[in-house]
RNA sequence: GGGGCUGUAGCUCAGACGGUAGAGCAACGGACUUUUAAUCCGUAGGUCUCGGGUUCGAGUCCCGACAGCCUCACCA
């Protein structure tokens, strides 16, 4: 094509591109024609149709009255909207089943019981387009609940050819990249994200109950800390300096827990420049709580209640479908420590540096000028993690690993840390809060033996120990991976399927 | 970034050995006032992801690129 005539934006959207699409805009302008705006308008007094079908014990069967007409069926009135999933045509008569996002329903479309306008006005519905529909409540005689029409109004015309009706959309690439396709034609999609911001609500539910207050943090960081994780760098213009999109939300919610917040937290995006995985995309949604006066076994409480509280709050029992498996969320969730939990699954002695180095070493992880804390916690990640099928709270971890952790009282070498486990998946993340300063110096400035430092959780943030030197409470804190959560309460194995908008490689043309 | 697999009509999928591309749904025309993945008859629809190569001939074989899925690494 050349370009000495460049066309407008608007007759390049109306040159088809295939003969779908001819068809349907054949359609489009049959319906315009009419006088009827194809693009639809407000459109008032329509209910949700699973409020529609609640309606079927109204109706009644009524006697002909002269004793020799049949009895028939009558039923409430009802307005609809919705979007036509299937349709059927037989002869002047026409079967089309709609959809809202709470429900489908048959809608019988007769010519004579509508009119010859309506009638006119159907023969251009495609599968696709949104119409309302007025009628009566009944069923058909094979005893489908169905809305018998006597109005149609026209809503939207869809220009697209939507996915095949049977099968709807099999390729996961199209379906999360096309998320309105995916919502709109594919069974249980809609629930699965109406139940996510059931579960989202929950937390918040659960958390203001107890007590917690919720802020929001900066997203634009200095220094990326928190967390051990590679930061996506930005750029402001104004000031000429590198910004950090935040990786965790911990050491802003610390800050307020100085301030005197003393039931905080944040639920919101974190954003992490890692590799993607079915359990991992670059931004997701993480909760950090923090309670002053409390500690880590303080966290637990509120982690299984918080859990506890979400699973309810979507209407299921505490024994979840997890694809072959069930996973039994009964509280209380089994609790045993790191070291117990290591012995067990390697048959090692976990206090044994030399037996966990020869362990690793014919195991072929590099052991040479690592701390054995790294070594031990490789193996633990490697032998141990995936056989938690859980759930279950793996406590006190290496404090050498754990540099914004108490040390336990009884022993500086533990800290008085917890992940909690779930299908192999570490689902919570939670401390007894670290609040000397000088002790939160030093970690952070003594570098991590075996880690470089961009791999480190120990960034030298000033201002957060000047924080800590005027004084943090004692206080346990708590994070939840909410998209994993979300995963393990949907029954869905890849985080992609419970993110609406996951990342990906934009479409070339 | 490494390895394995995948990419064919709008969608879901077939295409042994290399021989001029097939079905269902969707679309178009026709029949049908109780269908429900409606059915029946007919018609149309393709740069086989892209670019090279081998060959008389490539959807098919080889190389490369792009995209996706799985997996490993990094990470939660």
């Amino acid at each position: 094509m050349n370009q000495d005539h460049p066309s407008s934006s608007s007759e390049q959207g109306q040159r088809p591109k295939s003969h779908l699409e001819a068809a349907r805009r054949e359609k489009l302008r049959r319906i315009a024609e009419m006088g009827i705006d194809p693009w639809g308008g407000r459109f008032d007094g329509h209910r949700p149709i699973r409020e529609i079908r609640a309606r079927e014990n109204e109706i009644v069967v009524v006697d002909g009255g002269d004793g020799r007409s049949a009895p028939e069926l009558r039923g409430p009135r009802v307005r609809a909207a919705g979007r036509i999933m299937l349709l059927r045509r037989a002869g002047k008569i026409m079967f089309i089943d709609i959809r809202d996002w709470t429900g489908k329903i048959q809608v019988l479309v007769g010519k004579a019981q509508v009119g010859e306008r309506n009638w006119e006005l159907a023969q251009c519905f495609d599968l696709g387009d949104i119409i309302g529909v007025d009628g009566e409540l009944k069923r058909t005689k094979t005893g489908e609940l169905t809305i018998f029409a006597d109005n149609l109004h026209f809503l939207t015309k869809s220009i697209e050819t939507p996915p095949e009706k049977w099968h709807g959309l099999a390729d996961p690439e199209l379906r999360n990249r096309m998320r309105y396709l995916d919502l709109a034609y594919t069974e249980g999609v809609m629930e699965r994200f109406l139940r996510r911001t059931q579960i989202v609500h929950s937390i918040r539910a659960t958390l203001a109950e107890e007590g917690f207050v919720e802020v929001e943090g900066p997203t634009l960081h200095v220094i990326a800390g928190g967390a051990a994780a590679r930061p996506f760098v930005t750029h402001h213009n104004a000031l000429d300096m590198d910004l950090y999109l935040r990786i965790a939300l911990e050491l802003h919610l610390k800050r307020l827990l100085v301030g005197g917040m003393e039931k905080v937290y944040e639920l919101g995006r974190v954003y992490r420049n890692e590799g993607i995985s079915p359990r991992h995309n670059p931004e997701f949604t993480m909760l950090e709580a923090y309670q002053a006066y409390g500690d880590y076994h303080t966290m637990m409480d509120l982690t299984e209640k918080l859990i506890v509280q979400a699973i309810r709050a979507t209407g299921q029992p505490l024994q979840l479908p997890w694809g072959e498996n069930v996973i039994d969320f009964t509280p209380p969730f089994a609790r045993k420590t790191y070291d117990e939990l290591f012995a067990e699954h390697t048959g090692v002695n976990p206090t044994d540096p030399a037996s966990i180095s020869y362990f690793a070493s014919s195991r072929g992880i590099e052991v040479v000028g690592r701390h054995p804390d790294v070594i031990k916690n490789e193996i633990f990640e490697e032998f141990v993690q995936p056989k938690l099928t859980g759930p279950i709270f793996v406590l006190d971890y290496p404090a050498s690993i754990c540099p914004l952790t108490k040390r336990s009282r009884n022993n500086p070498q533990i800290a008085e840390r917890f992940e909690l486990f779930v299908q192999g998946m570490e689902l919570a993340n939670a401390y007894t809060e670290l609040n000397d300063p000088d002790l939160q110096e030093e970690l952070f400035s003594r570098q991590l033996e075996g880690l470089p430092e961009e791999e480190s959780m120990a960034r030298m943030d000033r201002d957060f120990i000047r924080a800590l030197r005027h004084g943090m409470p004692p206080a346990g804190g708590l994070g939840i991976g909410i998209d994993r959560l979300v995963m393990l309460l949907t029954n869905c194995q890849s985080i992609r399927e419970v993110i609406l908008f996951p990342l990906y490689r934009p479409e070339v043309d």
